[in-house]
DNA sequence: TCGAGGGTTTTTTTT
DNA sequence: AAACCCTCGA
């Protein structure tokens, strides 16, 4: 008798989901994970929101997930992972490859502005893009505006009109949100409300701007690449038909325009699963709002909701103190995080009589953990403002203690660092302007006037650097501009690595760095280093890019990069701390004014955001806890005063922290 | 029109 | 302490 096969419907792997043996997998599964994140790892169709609670192994969740999921023979590239820094993505991929194998390091990973990057270079035409685009950073945006800001006639105007940070930051805040420029000039900047017109005036202008010169803005990689996919065209399709799976991590700092882009993302293939927490959510003023994560249900069909509660990092004494600062908060969504990690000491808050007394404090306390045993790797300090560390970083060096820092300003940020980039991206895109003017105003005789005279002949055509200076630079034009022209000519000309062009610039950019900045000596190690990462990257395009959307961190405390033996001290903003963990942690200036930062007290919600900060940075610690305050600071204002510690520790009963105060004599 | 000098304000946090 | 704005002499 023939037998009888009946087809049953299998999945795009050809495994059927239900008939899946865990024998067949390589990883035991069941073994090395708890039921919740078990259930998110097996998760493989439609929507899931996993609240994940501090330190409860959501990065181990999302590592094994990939893991399984290429277990399961799913191909690695149409796995998207998006984190919040590269980093994270990156290191991500290190935890599934060395669980599984090499294929985990295939996926697609990275920030949300580096994928946009990478793929409106891709599908560049169907966007209506020039593919060689050059991206503009915060301060290029504002270097814009500045411009724009001056060509208007603000003479006029009586009162004082914002500076270009602030106009910057309204016109991306509205971008991100989808809010009007006119709501949220009445809500956070009253005082310019009257301005409203000369904002839009000017954010017109700078729109066309960067269209007509091929330059893109962090917010305009969003929204071309919310654009392209949600336009759903040919190529947009194609891309999805390749995405099977979504991933998102800190899904609670993501804003408006970026769900609007998870969910471009899975037109297609309708699975998504998106991590967080609400509680760790800190970065509203990029437009996140932390009840955006309890949105997601509202954004895709039947959302299966999965919570991690089992912390695997503190002592019960570290969870007791943070739970207690997330409990205070005014408004958030309830979860029990609880511990079997066992008892240690409890977290300690030391006032000190000054900033001075304060980092020498934290100096003797590191030397003492390392009798004992604890790595330098494994100790971290922790502020909110990226200043808040200067004192320290003195007492650091004095007693030879090693340490980097993150966060606050990044070496590409620097003038000089700046300058020689410029150079490099106009050889790149002719037509960017905003390096354009850059690099004009560094000649001796060209002010903001010529400057502009020079880039209009340049946007007529009548300059260029694709023929030789001989016939384009008119004799009307100063030496200097005629050798800027025979320079970058030449450098336009020559095919090289971005090494061998970076370092022509340098030969170039000499005399006129040593002209602009007295500290000359200082900057120049920077330069060094510049070149010195030049040759990771063969192509220029990517050099560029890179710069621009993820730059190295720091610029003199960072060690080489063959130095990674060495141990060294963590310094980092709380921001920069996302998502980390030490041994022993230290809050710093635990002050009302500084952490809170004084600007939040105004508002109810920014004071709840300056809490969960606190949040996040309490819950980074493993076993030692300290938060610090120095009773007296220097404030640059109104010079010494009498200081409150932060109302976010002076809330904390007696039985959660003991307190320590420091002597003079220390 | 450039660029130096002086007076004033300003301050988170990041892609 | 650095960034910004305005004024003024060359």
């Amino acid at each position: 008798m023939a037998k009888k096969y009946v087809l049953k419907r299998v999945n795009n792997a050809g495994l059927d989901q239900t008939k899946m043996d865990e024998a067949r997998f390589t990883i035991n599964y069941s073994h090395l994970l708890n039921t919740a994140q078990l259930d998110a790892v097996k998760a493989l169709y439609g929507a899931y929101l996993v609240i994940a609670g501090a330190g409860t192994g959501k990065t181990r969740t999302l590592v094994y997930r990939v893991a399984r999921l290429i277990e399961s023979g799913f191909d690695p590239k149409s796995i998207l992972l998006l984190t919040f820094t590269r980093k994270a993505a990156k290191e991500m991929m290190d935890r599934a490859s060395i669980l599984l194998d090499n294929r985990c390091s295939k996926i697609q990973g990275g920030t949300f502005h580096s994928f946009a990057n990478l793929t409106l270079r891709k599908y560049a035409k169907s966007v209506g893009l020039d593919s060689g685009f050059t991206i503009l950073d915060q301060g290029d945006s504002e270097d814009v505006i500045n411009l724009i800001r001056g060509q208007l006639d603000l003479a006029k105007l009586k009162k004082r009109f914002p500076n270009k940070s602030t106009i910057n930051r309204i016109l991306s805040f509205s971008v991100n949100t989808g809010k009007k420029v006119s709501d949220i000039l009445a809500e956070d900047y009253p005082h310019f409300a009257e301005y409203i017109n000369e904002i839009h005036k000017i954010g017109d202008i700078f729109s066309n701007y960067k269209k007509k010169n091929n330059l893109l803005d962090y917010d305009d990689l969003l929204v071309y690449l919310k654009d392209f996919l949600l336009n759903f065209d040919a190529g947009a399709k194609g891309l999805l038909s390749t995405i099977k799976f979504v991933m998102v991590d800190e899904y609670q700092d993501t804003n408006m325009l970026q769900s609007e882009i998870v969910r471009g993302l899975t037109q297609i293939n309708n699975n998504i699963m998106v991590v967080g927490d609400d509680s760790q959510s800190i970065y509203s003023f990029r437009g996140a709002n932390f009840k955006n994560i309890m949105e997601f249900p509202k954004l895709f069909n039947n959302v299966e909701l999965i919570k991690l509660e089992e912390n695997y990092r503190s002592t019960t004494e570290i969870l007791d103190f943070t739970n207690h600062i997330i409990d205070s908060a005014v408004e958030k969504y309830p979860k029990h995080l609880y511990t079997r990690k066992g008892s240690g000491d409890l977290p300690a808050i030391i006032s000190t009589k000054n900033e001075n007394m304060q980092s020498k404090f934290i100096v003797d306390k590191i030397l003492e953990l390392r009798e004992e045993g604890v790595s330098l790797n494994e100790i971290a300090a922790l502020f909110r403002s990226s200043y808040h560390s200067f004192d320290l970083e003195i007492e650091l060096n004095k007693a030879n203690i090693p340490f980097i820092k993150f966060g606050g300003m990044k070496f590409v940020e620097t003038a000089h660092v700046k300058d020689v980039l410029a150079f490099l991206r106009i050889v790149h895109n002719p037509k960017d302007v905003v390096s354009w003017y850059r690099v004009l105003l560094l000649h001796e005789g060209i002010g903001p006037r010529k400057a502009q005279n020079i880039l209009e002949e340049l946007s007529a055509g009548n300059l260029n650097i694709s023929s030789n200076p001989e016939a384009v630079v008119d004799k009307k034009y100063s030496d200097n501009i005629y050798n800027l022209f025979l320079f970058l000519h030449g450098l336009f000309q020559r095919k090289g690595s971005p090494t061998e062009k970076a370092e022509e610039v340098l030969t170039y950019y000499q005399p006129l760095f040593k002209c602009k900045y007295d500290d000359f000596n200082k900057r120049g190690k920077d330069l060094e280093m510049f070149i010195n990462i030049s040759t990771n990257y063969r192509s220029m395009e990517s050099f560029l890019s890179d710069m621009a959307l993820e730059p190295p961190r720091d610029s003199v405390t960072d060690v080489d990069e063959t130095d990674n033996e060495r141990e060294y001290l963590t310094l980092s903003t709380i921001h920069s701390a996302k998502g980390l963990e030490w041994h022993s942690v230290f809050i710093m200036h635990a002050i009302d004014g500084f952490f809170p930062s004084a600007q939040s007290l105004q508002s109810l919600d920014s004071l709840e955001e300056e809490r969960r900060l606190m949040y996040v940075a309490s819950t980074r610690a493993q076993q030692n806890l300290f938060i610090s305050y120095p009773m007296h600071i220097f404030d640059r204002i109104q010079g010494f005063t009498f200081s409150k510690p932060s109302r976010f520790i002076a809330e904390i009963k007696e039985d959660l922290a003991e307190e320590w105060l420091l002597e003079e004599d220390f």
